[in-house]
RNA sequence: GAGGGCGUAGCUCAGUCUGGUAGAGCAACGGCUUUUUAAGCCGUGGGCCGAGGGUUCAAAUCCCUCCGCCCUCACCA
């Protein structure tokens, strides 16, 4: 831990006194420091002293570089477009092989392949949009300028400015006239052919992974996308954003365990949010009418590749609407981002194609329950019966839980092509009211694709009596012993001034990415995935253990 | 929490069953090479084989413990 400010300042102001008197003796003692960051053996055992050949060779060529007047961490360069944009002009230049055009470009990337024959090189520049070839000549650039090129190593940035043209194999290249060193990378760069696969490295160090595999880094990009188009698709509806509390004295809206931290100011815990419903609830009795928010929640349950502690969700609340509202929305803003994103309204996972497009079908959750999972749902024994079969602990559990356990083990895998499932029983929900015409059943529906819950929607419980009599009920309840069984009555107060009959909708962010996307785990979805740290606790825990979270 | 798989050079992987001086490709270093596409050719360096303990004349390999990652299950509105 202590190594790496330390590090870091050396590194800063490496560029000043790069002779090389003055700079080894900063360098020297970092090379044993950044060499146990990467073991990650975090005990300071002695380090064989080659480990860090890479890092002391390339060091030594930044020295090299800064003697030939060219600064190693080099500042601002105007480029005239990105890589592809580049790519793009030479297609429409309509150049033969084996000649260059008159079209000049200025372009910036990182170095991933170089190809040296003495005295012509050729490099692969990547940035985000793509990756682009440059040839660099020593008759071109003259002796002073090769002799940086001879200083490149795979992983540094460079700008090129020169003309495109096309190679006799036919390959866009910029025909470099003006190399600029931009950055130098101490570190070597994954392999260019295989890539980067061990899973470990690629999620600690996302940025490789961004690096190495272009496809990882094209998903990324269209996640970014699907977000903002989602956002777009909203706000045209009349939606607006808003932005509700992350850390709340009472975790409401759902009933999974939340994280705790603490404000010292105020000396209070609060707790990480599980959902902003509960506040989204009270800008409709504001008057706001129609809002959505995009964030993060927070759940204190396992892992899996369909959890991550922290995810995103979408949440949208429509005053004066109903669940038919909510389905519209759904359908087609999931169908549309999928046909935006993809270009139909297919999207793959797991190797077989999952339909997208509308109409989804309306399914029943009662029918599917006796159809999928073949039981029947007013008998508590036989709910009992298939849930245990599927290894389910059903000890502690009532009929209603009884039956979500069946639903998720028999019904839930087999939910492939995206469909509504309507009608839960009214027990299922804390915040949803009851069908007029069948009181015993939610006015609800879950949205499901790939066999992942994907959305769940309901026509909003606005009766402040029924909602508070609800909230004593569960009190009790499962969750009580984490928030102390406390009522939300700030929320009940809200709604007691008033709440408009409304529909509202959740749409998991990170599941709608995986199945758009065809990721199969939300490791692939989201850029930083939770994993145990590193370094492992020290041998003498001096900070109070007390406060480490989970011991799961 | 339980079971299974994995951990060997910067990266991708052999080697572990059947114990006997640690291997390949890419990357790096030195040389040759001004149109390559995983460039090529010649040469060189690089490993506490995840950590610790045990068995053995001898351990990457067998045994035990621990750490990390992945998968399945459990937990989980």
């Amino acid at each position: 831990m202590l190594g790496v400010p330390c590090r870091l300042s050396g590194l800063v102001h490496m560029p000043r006194h790069l002779d090389a008197a003055r700079a080894q003796p900063t360098i020297a003692p970092l090379v044993p420091s950044n060499r146990r960051a990467d073991s990650g053996n975090g005990k300071g055992n002695p380090v064989s002293p080659h480990v860090d050949q890479f890092f002391e060779e390339r060091l030594a060529k930044a020295r090299k570089l800064s003697e030939l007047g060219v600064d190693p961490w080099g500042a601002k360069y105007e480029t005239s477009s990105d890589l592809a944009g580049a790519r793009a002009k030479a297609e429409a230049a309509n150049i033969a092989p084996g000649t260059e055009s008159e079209v000049s470009v200025r372009v910036a990337g990182r170095v991933v392949a170089v190809r040296a024959f003495g005295k012509a090189t050729f490099v692969a520049l990547r940035d985000r949009s793509g990756d682009i070839q440059a040839y660099l000549r020593s008759d071109r650039l003259g002796e002073a300028g090769y002799a940086v090129v001879k200083l490149l190593d795979l992983g540094d940035f460079v700008g090129v400015e020169g003309v495109l043209g096309r190679t006799k194999t036919g390959e866009i290249t910029v025909f470099t006239k003006a190399l600029t060193f931009l950055t130098k990378a101490l570190r070597p760069l994954p392999e260019k052919f295989h890539g980067l696969s061990d899973t470990d490295t690629r999620f600690r160090q996302r940025y490789l992974d961004l690096v190495a595999n272009p496809e990882v880094r094209e998903r990324f990009v269209k996640r970014s996308r699907l977000i903002a188009s989602l956002r777009r698709r909203l706000e045209e509806r009349g939606f607006i954003e808003v932005e509700t509390p992350m850390m709340q004295a009472i975790p409401g809206g759902a009933t999974a365990r939340p994280f705790i931290t603490h404000h010292n100011a105020l000396d209070i815990d609060l707790y990480m949010r599980i959902s902003p419903e509960l506040y989204l609830k009270r800008l409709l009795v504001g008057g706001l009418d129609k809002v959505f928010e995009i964030g993060r929640q927070f759940r204190n349950e396992g892992l899996s590749p369909k959890h991550n502690p922290e995810f995103t969700m979408m949440e949208l609340y429509q005053a004066y609407g109903n669940l038919d509202d909510m389905m519209d929305i759904t359908e087609s803003v999931v169908s549309g981002l999928a046909e935006e994103l993809s270009g139909s309204g297919e999207a793959q996972f797991a190797g077989k194609p999952v339909k997208l497009s509308r109409p989804w079908p309306r399914l029943d959750y009662l029918s599917l329950l006796r159809e999928k999972a073949g039981v029947d749902p007013s008998s508590v024994d036989s709910l009992r019966a298939a849930a245990r079969k599927a290894g389910v602990d059903t000890a502690k559990l009532d009929k209603w839980a009884l039956m979500d356990e069946v639903f998720s083990n028999y019904v839930e895998p087999g939910l492939w092509d995206a469909c509504f499932v309507c009608g839960a029983p009214i027990e299922l929900t804390l915040l949803c009211k009851a069908r007029r015409d069948d009181p015993s059943r939610a006015e609800r529906f879950e949205a499901y694709a790939a066999g992942m819950e994907l959305a769940n929607a309901y026509t909003e419980l606005n009766d402040a009596v029924e909602q508070r009599r609800r909230f004593q009920e569960q009190a009790g309840g499962a969750t009580a012993a984490e928030t102390g069984g406390k009522l939300d009555e700030d929320f009940l107060t809200a709604m007691e001034h008033g709440m408009p009959p409304a529909g509202g909708l959740g749409i998991g962010i990170d599941r709608l990415a995986m199945i758009v996307l065809g990721a199969e785990t939300i490791r692939e979805v989201v850029l930083f995935p939770l994993l145990r740290p590193r370094e492992a606790a020290p041998a003498a825990p001096a900070a109070p253990a007390a406060e480490a979270p989970a011991k799961e």
